[in-house]
DNA sequence: TTTTGAGTTGTTCGA
DNA sequence: GTCGAACAACTCAAA
């Protein structure tokens, strides 16, 4: 007698480890049938950006591989999940949906959309929470409302006792595949039409396995000195794992478990181990924010910010865009974006600050520039970064920390190696002069071969000069008020 | 209800 | 060169 036959609704999921929907259905004595619908409709307006959808594509290819050395095929459609996934209903005989939720205001909404298209249908739908470490509403604070402060959330985050721990891939039974057509992996048109991905394929590469093997290498080798190397962009110390996170290729229970277990078994690893784990927290907050406040994509948290005076000077964000700003920490992190799809977040606040605070160009199309170009390009993160970098979000910085970027290059990239490697043309220069080479002498920079305004950029803005103008925009609002 | 303490990531200025 | 204070006032969260 076969097995019901139930779907397995991949999303931002797509790994077969700790995946509740895939072992749930396995486990419920179902032959499964994986599908993943890609669906710009549904997305919208933050329809995944170029960056990601290269990294997608590979991830699915992973995705098809590690499915198709158990037996699987991974059936792909384009169009709107709820549309999609009633076809495959009709075309076959399956009875159940296994998913797991995201939680963008627009995959919600999608999800409902799912649940509608199918109500009549006498299809059981089983959503799981797996993407995160806890549900975006499990944490709340005292009287049960939303945090909107970072510290009381990670406390109480603290207090429940047990982190849920990682299920195991589950032994996939033999597959009889039903007859059901799926398009070809390239028919999604992921990868760009023009090939720019060179810079991308040399730094990364997508899927399940490397995101286990990115953990590893992590754990082994930088988590031990995390928290003092965390902030150095010249440095290896950071996990890059923020697109396997991103894309559900590792879990963050898997991490989280993980980064525990390799601190516990090594006395000393207790405060990087912290920090770490820390910003996993923050990915929770920044979810956790999200979902109870999901206009904030779009529209600043503080109402009064919507009187900010912005500037509308369509050169100062396309000399950001470019990596021309002429501070070499600026335009290296931009550069280093472009050429790899990921920045050091260090330098994503250090140009964030810079293009809010110096240029007063808005976070929103800071925050569009990321989603387009970032391989990890993430809604929660990526609002609630540039939310508070621009001083406008639930726990902003405040509106005079107005980040110096000669002061964040001497201090964060003191040898100016990061630079080196990102704005060659600066390379000969003594690290003494990197971080501000308009200060230095016309002979080391001749010496250098640079000549600025011609070879590299002279400073767009004066940052003694933009802090004031800064500070003054942010004297408007308060007196608006 | 009121009160109290605190809030990721910084810079500048003047002593 | 180093150090502490000022840069605001507000809102949040818990007692």
């Amino acid at each position: 007698m076969r097995k019901p036959l139930a779907i397995v609704w991949f999303r931002n999921d797509l790994r077969l480890a700790d995946n509740p929907a895939l072992s749930r259905a396995v486990k419920g004595g179902f032959e499964i049938l994986p599908v993943y619908v890609h669906s710009p409709e549904d997305e919208g307006q933050w329809f995944a950006g170029a960056a990601s959808r290269w990294w997608l594509h590979h991830s699915l290819v992973a995705l098809e591989q590690s499915l198709k050395d158990t037996g699987h095929r991974l059936v792909l459609r384009k169009g709107r999940a709820g549309i999609e996934l009633m076809r495959i209903i009709q075309e076959t005989s399956a009875t159940t949906i296994f998913f797991n939720h995201r939680y963008e205001p627009w995959a919600r909404e999608q999800e409902n959309n799912v649940a509608s298209a199918l109500s009549k249908t006498g299809i059981t739908i089983f959503g799981f929470d797996s993407s995160l470490l806890f549900p975006p509403t499990q944490i709340t604070s005292s009287d049960g409302s939303p945090y909107k402060v970072f510290t009381p959330f990670w406390r109480k985050l603290l207090s429940i006792p047990e982190v849920n721990h990682p299920i195991a891939t589950p032994h996939l039974p033999p597959a009889h595949p039903p007859h059901l057509s799926s398009i070809n992996l390239n028919a999604l048109e992921l990868l760009p039409t023009f090939d720019w991905a060179a810079g991308l394929r040399a730094s990364w590469q997508p899927g399940e396995n490397a995101a286990t093997r990115r953990l590893k290498s992590f754990l082994k080798s930088c988590l031990s000195d995390y928290q003092d190397s965390r902030d150095r962009p010249d440095l290896d110390g950071v996990s890059r794992l923020s697109p396997y996170l991103h894309f559900g290729e590792i879990s963050p229970l898997t991490v989280w478990h993980s980064v525990k277990q390799h601190a516990q078994n090594k006395p000393g690893l207790d405060a990087s181990c912290k920090s770490y784990l820390k910003e996993l927290v923050w990915r929770e907050f920044a979810y956790h924010l999200l979902y109870h406040f999901p206009k904030t994509t779009d529209v600043p948290m503080r109402a009064e910010f919507d009187r900010f005076p912005w500037s509308s000077k369509a050169s100062f964000l396309k000399a950001w865009q470019a990596g021309n700003t002429g501070y070499p920490i600026v335009d290296a992190g931009i550069r280093q974006l472009w050429n790899t799809g990921w920045m050091h977040n260090r330098v994503r606040m250090i140009v964030a600050s810079f293009l809010v605070k110096d240029l007063l160009v808005s976070w929103q199309d800071g925050a569009k520039w990321f989603w387009d170009t970032l391989v990890d390009a993430d809604l929660a993160n990526n609002t609630l970064g540039w939310q508070w970098s621009a001083g406008c979000g639930a726990d902003a910085a405040p509106y005079f920390r107005i980040f110096n970027p000669v002061l964040q290059g001497k201090k964060f990239d003191p040898s100016g190696d990061y630079v080196r490697r990102w704005v060659p043309e600066l390379a000969g220069l003594p690290a003494k002069w990197m971080h501000c080479p308009w200060m230095a002498p016309q002979v080391e920079l001749a010496r250098a071969g640079i000549k600025l305004g011609g070879s590299y950029p002279l400073p767009l803005v004066d940052h003694s000069e933009a802090r004031l103008r800064a500070l003054i925009a942010f004297e408007t609002i308060k007196r608006a008020r």
